[in-house]
DNA sequence: AGATGTATGTCGCCG
DNA sequence: CGGCGACGTACATCT
């Protein structure tokens, strides 16, 4: 990784063409080849990049500026002309352990196949990521009188979710062998549902179900988790 | 701006849990108080960080380790501890003009809207942005029959586009006063096409064009233009 | 402030 | 490698 902070102009050109002005921002140099220009305010979005693969040159222009051309195999090229060097260091940082995620989609979707009678009572589980001609449905469950119920999972509820399980029960429905003790219903269910998909799915039939994952997470076998 | 190269161990709550084992890595401290962790691979995007607004909070614990907590306004944390410090800078980069991009949707929708005819000989332009009850058609455009034609304009042309032309043209075409004529008929612009929108496209009737953003910038009045 | 649509989105899974 | 969906999506724009 080198770093180097400069005051340079900048052009892009690849999906869209791009322009910075002069001025004082930090160039990162990642091993790979990758470079970002980062401003002092944003968000974690670089003012411009240039993602792996893609090589680096260094140039020295006719009036002594440095050059660098950054370009990547699908012919996107970065141009930066540095006017001043205010600092440039590497650091040798070796291969980055790796981030461990907790609390996404999948994760709910493991606990919810633990203990999905906390989604409805006497809910039992037939089968995770159920395949169907149009995509996987996250549940697929049984209730105590033996329908069959289609469960969507998502971190946050909105309308596109319940479009999902839609077109999932649309289908189901269509299914002789699912249905034989009644039609397939649905469960939407997530831990936070706006109410314009509560709306939505409840005008359907759809039931919905909050989750509080704290509390399926206490259900679930602590031995079990790092932490 | 404050750079520091350390050996650290991370830990963030917020959305999710998440935990970086402890490894030398890039800490990014912007002057709005964000901060960015990074690696020396992947892409534009640190392996964690915490967007503006929030306040970093410096300690040293128990053992001398320095520890970094920075806490956002929604109760995400993210806790830092350092075991060694490798490089640490500051830099006063002062305010970044900004990118002046070019290229995008919106530019292109102008483009096109001054010059239909590049889309099909003899069209000419009735409305930008022409509004229906499912959302804007980007050109509501008139053939050289007085046919209407909706063109939906995509920097790259992908299935999703096709679906959405295809909704309004669905509603359009219940339209009485649009369809006098004719039916109204669709165009799908972009500047590169996937062939499997291509057929999709086709397979309904809509006409696909290639849209050369070059040639359209060269048309286009130079004097109006920075660059 | 909430809803909507775009993004040089990126990332990961699965065929 | 391409398709598809999730993401701590971020971000701008409009209501």
């Amino acid at each position: 990784m080198r770093i180097v902070v400069a005051t340079c102009q900048i052009d892009y050109a690849g999906r869209l063409t791009a322009h910075l002005p002069s001025a004082k921002r930090v160039l990162m140099l990642k091993a790979d080849g990758s470079v970002l220009v980062h401003s002092d305010g944003g968000s974690y979005k670089p003012l411009n990049w240039m993602s792996p693969p893609c090589t680096v040159q260094e140039d020295l222009t006719v009036d002594g500026q440095m050059e660098w051309t950054v370009t990547s195999k699908t012919d996107d090229t970065l141009r930066i002309v540095i006017t001043e060097v205010h600092h440039d260091s590497s650091h040798d940082l070796g291969i980055d352990p790796g981030l461990q995620k907790d609390g996404v989609e999948k994760h709910l979707q493991e606990l919810l196949a633990e203990h999905p009678a906390t989604l409805h009572d006497g809910l039992s589980l037939v089968r995770r990521e159920y395949t169907t001609a149009i995509g996987p449905v996250d549940l697929m469950c049984r209730d105590s009188d033996g329908l069959h119920v289609a469960v969507e999972i998502k971190r946050r509820g909105e309308i596109d979710g319940v479009e999902q399980l839609t077109r999932y029960l649309e289908l189901l429905n269509r299914d002789p062998l699912l249905t034989v003790k009644g039609p397939v219903r649905g469960i939407f269910a997530a831990q936070l549902i706006k109410p314009q998909a509560r709306v939505l799915a409840e005008d359907r039939g759809i039931t919905c179900a909050l989750v509080d994952y704290n509390l399926l997470r206490g259900m679930d076998d602590p031995s079990e988790r790092l932490f």
